[in-house]
DNA sequence: ATACGTGCAAAGTATTTGCAAACGG
DNA sequence: CCGTTTGCAAATACTTTGCACGTAT
């Protein structure tokens, strides 16, 4: 059973926080573990949810705030797609960063990655004299289901 | 007869509304006068403050309706830039297609263009056998004034 | 004249904050 | 024990909606 992946997100934004000297509470515990089980971008409430479901009883304002602080500490990023939710996702070292398409007539929020795509990004930024810290890429369009639906109208 | 340019966006918008039968109001022209006037994204708060400043009487609602509209419409493009306000602007025939900084000391948005980034951006979307109707990328870091700032404290 | 367009105010969401109690170290 | 963290509820911020009136066509 040796475990030759690196330390889970969760393992490490915990290991992060008591490094700051903060504390081990239920409820910011129970957002990282939510956090780092996803495989995508969630929105305060889907983890509110989300964590109730598997028995939490956390309030909404802590998940909040849990998220706001993962966010300062750059631990996870904040990711607006249109609809005027904010939703969240473990910041990935490098590996595994992905961006996002979002179906236009569906809703449906699906992840990619492309390498091309980061290294224009990585360019771009060089060039102009941004000192970038991270990015986010949306992509609006239709899925390839609801794109079958509007040619057969 | 002799107007080489194109036609500014405001007018076309204008003409695309009456092409669909739709009519000539005040609230909306107004939205659509000052939006074709901006260099980059504005809130509709900040839309509806600037018509009021010239004069414009417009109820704030009357401007979230005409930006929805014209998001409908694909006349005007919905931006988001992570700090829970949705701001807008006029949806650019290609040629002026831009994207956003968004320094995270400051708060400072900045446009900015790359070719090299756009023809990622089709590349990646055509990989992905998505009908991509837009595009919004927002890269997050700390402008040239902040960076200094950080640097010398 | 007849819809569509508009303004106001009320309603709805998403998110933040104040505070006393619970809890970790 | 002491200060952080939490949950609740109230407050806030942004956006949408209902409705009566105005207005372009």
């Amino acid at each position: 059973m040796a475990d030759h992946r690196p330390p889970s997100w969760s393992a490490q934004a915990l290991n992060r926080l008591q490094a700051l000297g903060l504390r081990n509470g239920g409820a910011r515990r129970a957002v990282i573990e939510h956090l780092g089980a996803q495989s995508c971008c969630n929105s305060a409430q889907e983890i509110h949810d989300g964590i109730r479901k598997q028995g939490g009883r956390v309030g909404i304002a802590s998940v909040y705030r849990a998220l706001e602080q993962l966010v300062e500490l750059d631990l996870a990023q904040r990711v607006e797609l249109g609809d005027g939710v904010a939703r969240f996702e473990p910041s990935h070292a490098d590996g595994d960063h992905h961006h996002h398409l979002v179906c236009d007539d569906c809703g449906k929020v699906e992840p990619f990655s492309d390498p091309g795509l980061e290294r224009a990004l990585e360019q771009a930024a060089s060039r102009l004299s941004y000192e970038m810290q991270g990015h986010e890429v949306v992509l609006h369009g239709h899925c390839a289901d609801c794109a079958v639906d509007s040619a057969s109208s």
